[in-house]
DNA sequence: CCAAAACCTGATGTTTTATTCATATATCTA
DNA sequence: TAGATATATGAATAAAACATCAGGTTTTGG
């Protein structure tokens, strides 16, 4: 049962000339932007409009309402990536593990930098613009406290330091949010955790020899 | 400099008497369930007032804007788990760096447990609800394709295959996600991904003899 | 070259939302 | 208990946004 987009949603036409794709393309351009400097809530229709160089009616031939818009977007974003990790495993299939795991990394790396505006776009918390600031202290606070506790691990080398620091916390900031948001039940989450950690035995025991 | 909230987020009062106390933890509490059933979208200053069960006046007196509400939300939560990971880097500070890593890992872990639902409500992408289903079957899509090629890898078990799948694909998903996020230069990032590398290397090393 | 189809426009109606304020009620203090 | 202070109400206001549609322009195919 393949997704079909909910009909409140669907795109209400698709362009057949080329002015149209262009126009198209436009509008998906300016929703990035109107996205990144303004946020969710800058997002309105005349400002993707006018920001794309059309009429809001235009966006109406194509679009059934605003939300459509985002979807879209989502949906081009998510279909490429998929597409991408698909490439990625069937060249890498029979290879060792680790193999796989790296080409694993560098596919997902290459879609996030090569469109690293529209990843950002599309992932800002609800809170948005306004909360920058406070989540830069938040972690320039949490940063500091990390590296002075690392900092005098008796195992750790102090030229190592700022690099391990670096590591472990993006590694288990981000693990740690993305166990909770794929929705796992009790006992895969938990199991996650203890992997978590020997992940993280693992590479200390590898990288401060 | 520590931070203080942008005038146009600042509390307007704070509360003195233990009724307005009530109040003002209930217009908390009613922005979450609202954030979480509607989204952001839904976020209206009535809907939050009917569900907090004052007026919408009432939530005037404490938020200048609509906005403070989410900001103040988003306070209460960075600071409590600030708080927290300064604890445990006091505590942890002088044992072994593995020792340091895991304590990080089990406070990370039970402020998000603890209150689920504030972090869902808080870090929702932007494209919100309608979505869910679009990155549901994208996820599905791209489990099945690297499960595939981590069956085939010579040097797994079979019986480890799901588990070491799970893992590897949280961890590169979300630290992938968090290096971006985080707005570091390019030199930072770089390094970030071949530290990335060594730590699925050593963990597959260390879990799949 | 012409009619049909595709495409574009933007002022307009309608609905929704944020925010205020005059008024009323509760709590505190002396 | 009375006056002062804190808190709550919700109809009214004004601004903003969505979405439509009748009428124009451009492109296509024969």
């Amino acid at each position: 049962m393949p997704t079909t987009s909910p009909n409140k949603l669907k795109p209400r036409k698709t362009p057949t000339q080329s002015r149209s794709r262009v126009t198209v393309d436009a509008i998906f351009e300016a929703t990035i932007q109107v996205l990144l400097k303004q946020g969710m809530a800058g997002l309105t229709t005349s400002s993707v409009a006018e920001r794309a160089g059309v009429s809001v009616g235009t966006m109406y031939q194509y679009f059934p309402n605003k939300q459509a818009l985002v979807y879209a977007l989502n949906e081009r974003f998510l279909t490429r990536l998929a597409e991408n990790v698909e490439d990625t495993c069937a060249l890498a299939a029979g290879r060792p593990a680790s193999v796989a795991a790296e080409a694993l990394i560098d596919t997902y790396w290459s879609v996030k930098t090569e469109r690293m505006e529209l990843t950002h776009a599309l992932y800002r918390s609800v809170a948005e613009l306004d909360n920058e600031a406070l989540v830069h202290d938040f972690a320039a606070r949490v940063d500091r406290a990390t590296r002075g506790m690392f900092r005098e691990s008796p195992d750790l080398h102090a030229e190592d330091v700022d690099r391990i620091n670096l590591s472990l916390t993006t590694v288990i900031y981000g693990t740690v949010r993305n166990a909770f948001e794929r929705g796992l039940d009790q006992e895969n989450i938990s199991a996650l955790k203890s992997e978590l950690k020997a992940m993280c035995r693992a590479y200390l025991a590898s990288a401060a020899k």
